[in-house]
DNA sequence: GTGAAAGCGCTAACAT
DNA sequence: ATGTTAGCGCTTTCAC
């Protein structure tokens, strides 16, 4: 049913050669007469090339496999969007798999996109961490892209967690604050070690001397900002600003403020980390550093396609910077609502559908 | 590189036919000892087969093409993993792509996809909503799964939004409220009608008259909560319970109702629809009608399965029921916090991780 | 500048 | 029960 090479070079009177060359861009010399001829003729006759053949003589499919964690975590939606985005310039697409962490599932994944002859592997949040054998004999490029552990393999991706927390703490500084307290995650994680190194590298960069009782650890839930806010009530000096490493951690201190009649940032500052949907909600809304899950996806992207390209088996190691969001929770005008309160990361999207909406 | 059938058969010292006939499962009868020696023989040699080879002869990729929205929208990606999973036990892999609601990009995708013979297309959240004709000219079966404009179509999955809108009522009015203020979203859209019909149906099925005035029409978002509320509090007649046709709008409602001192659900109770991560997230936490997504991503996939196994053009619609998720802001034994209660919907996760955590 | 032909790895008639 | 062989649609040497 689909029209093939052959129908063409057949209605144009030349061979399929011919046509393959024109239809690919081959730099081989072709008549520009007979190249417009063939070119109407695919267009007219509705020409669509078979991946499969072609893949098939080439070896290259021009499609990807991303492995993720799971396509329901709270970042990887984003980080696949910009792989995606970035893919696309390229013409490639991408096939998506949940691994569930489970190192069974992903080397069970592996295979089965080199079955595919997919042309490369970007591993989202993966168990794996390590080169991998198989794809390695494969010849198959592969690059990590890692928000919990960081850069870990030449060919990976991370976040800048000590600028990311230097970027919170620099707020807080700038806006006056000496005594700041950290709520941070469970000790032995990535992101908390970093983080908090970024805090304290801060305060030495300001000059203000780094006070252990400053510094509690939390479960990056909601309820470990409760016994955080109560353990700095009562110190003797109380800081006046909280730094939490993640945005769960800051509400549960802000709502632990809240049932002290304290409020924030009239009493005391706070600011979060990630900038999770519930960063706009909240009242109120929190100050943050959002995760460039979107950027890192990118950068993932860029890095598989420039080792497909050159045909490297290794890349410089990326580290990607997030960015300050600055909301009522600490920094705002007085006052005056930042231009997202209460408004969901997707609103875009809504918009949207509201100016295409059926007239029904 | 890779071990093709032909390096098996050889040193089978069989034919390559005899060894496609036992490694595709074929019913062709083969003898057991020929079987086994093959099957051991693919095995030590690391044997994956060449989809692309395969699927040249067949026409069948074990692939279909997902055209979503937008992946980072907020009830896709469970979505997407609803039809994975489901493909999974098919061993079908999925290809993801965004339309962004342009029907150029939409096209565009579809044809592409119709290159690399994927077996067929989930459509979700989809600018399309017709029977298309490239696909099928193709052959290629396709299924919608459509959480805005409900079932779109003969091979569609929608949601029974009267159904989901009745569960909150029924909760409300078992709780004992008989004037229940409506939140609804714009006229015009599919899930403000529908609902807003669970809403009228609800009332009469329990002899509540109906009142216009509690019916107030907001956008969707945190914001039109307020002015709602400020309505329903001019009332001469106040309700004791509100319904909001989303959970932003239910939050929004209860921040109003708490800036005029009132307790939720203590003064006035409120459920929302959703089940947004917001509604696990707030204080209180919001009673909800859960969208049910994965199972509407799950359905898709097994209509479409069903349509490919079948040859089949056409298949009957399905609609998924959500189901009523108590929380505080109405219904929850009173100083019992529920289960999820400042939990995060991907709290799963983070267990896993924390068990697997690293050492260092 | 063009064409003939080999062959990518596999499946499925069609033999035997 | 097994083997032979013709392609699937395409790219790419190699020859002209």
């Amino acid at each position: 049913m689909p029209v093939t090479i052959n129908e063409i070079a057949k209605a144009a009177g030349v061979s399929v050669a011919t046509v393959s060359r024109v239809l690919t861009n081959n730099d081989h010399p072709v008549n520009e007469a007979t190249r417009q001829r063939v070119l109407n003729l695919a267009n007219e006759m509705g020409y669509r090339p078979n991946m499969m053949a072609r893949s098939l003589k080439t070896d290259r499919t021009l499609t990807i496999g991303i492995i993720v964690d799971n396509i329901i975590s709270p970042f990887t939606p984003t980080m696949i969007r910009g792989i995606q985005d970035h893919l696309k310039q390229a013409e490639y697409f991408s096939v998506v798999i949940n691994s569930d962490w489970n190192p069974e599932t992903e080397t069970r994944a592996i295979h089965d996109l080199i079955s595919r002859s997919i042309d490369g592997i970007i591993f989202v949040e993966s168990f794996l961490r390590e080169p991998n054998p198989t794809l390695d004999l494969a010849n198959k490029p592969y690059v990590f892209v890692h928000r919990i552990f960081g850069n870990v393999h030449r060919n990976s991706v991370g976040v800048d967690e000590r600028y990311g927390a230097q970027l919170a703490m620099d707020h807080l500084i700038k806006l006056g604050h000496r005594r700041i307290g950290f709520i941070n995650g469970p000790a032995g994680w990535h992101a908390s070690d970093t983080r908090y190194l970024g805090y304290k590298e801060t305060l030495a960069q300001n000059n203000i001397p780094f006070d252990p009782e400053l510094v509690v650890e939390g479960d990056w839930e909601v309820q470990s900002g409760f016994p955080a806010v109560k353990h700095f009530l009562g110190l003797s000096a109380r800081p006046t600003a909280l730094f939490a490493a993640n945005d769960f951690m800051a509400l549960g201190a802000i709502y632990a403020l809240q049932d002290e009649g304290l409020s924030v940032p009239g009493d005391i500052a706070v600011v979060g980390y990630d900038d999770r949907e519930i960063a706009s909600l909240s009242r109120p809304t929190i100050t943050t550093v959002r995760m460039p899950c979107y950027e890192m996806g990118e950068a993932s992207a860029k890095l598989l396609l420039g080792m497909i390209a050159n045909q490297a088996r290794s890349a410089e190691p990326v580290k990607v910077q997030g960015k300050l969001i600055v909301r009522e929770s600490c920094g705002a005008e007085k006052g005056k609502r930042t231009a997202d309160t209460y408004h969901s990361q997707t609103t875009p999207r809504r918009l949207l559908m509201r100016k295409r909406r059926p007239s029904t």
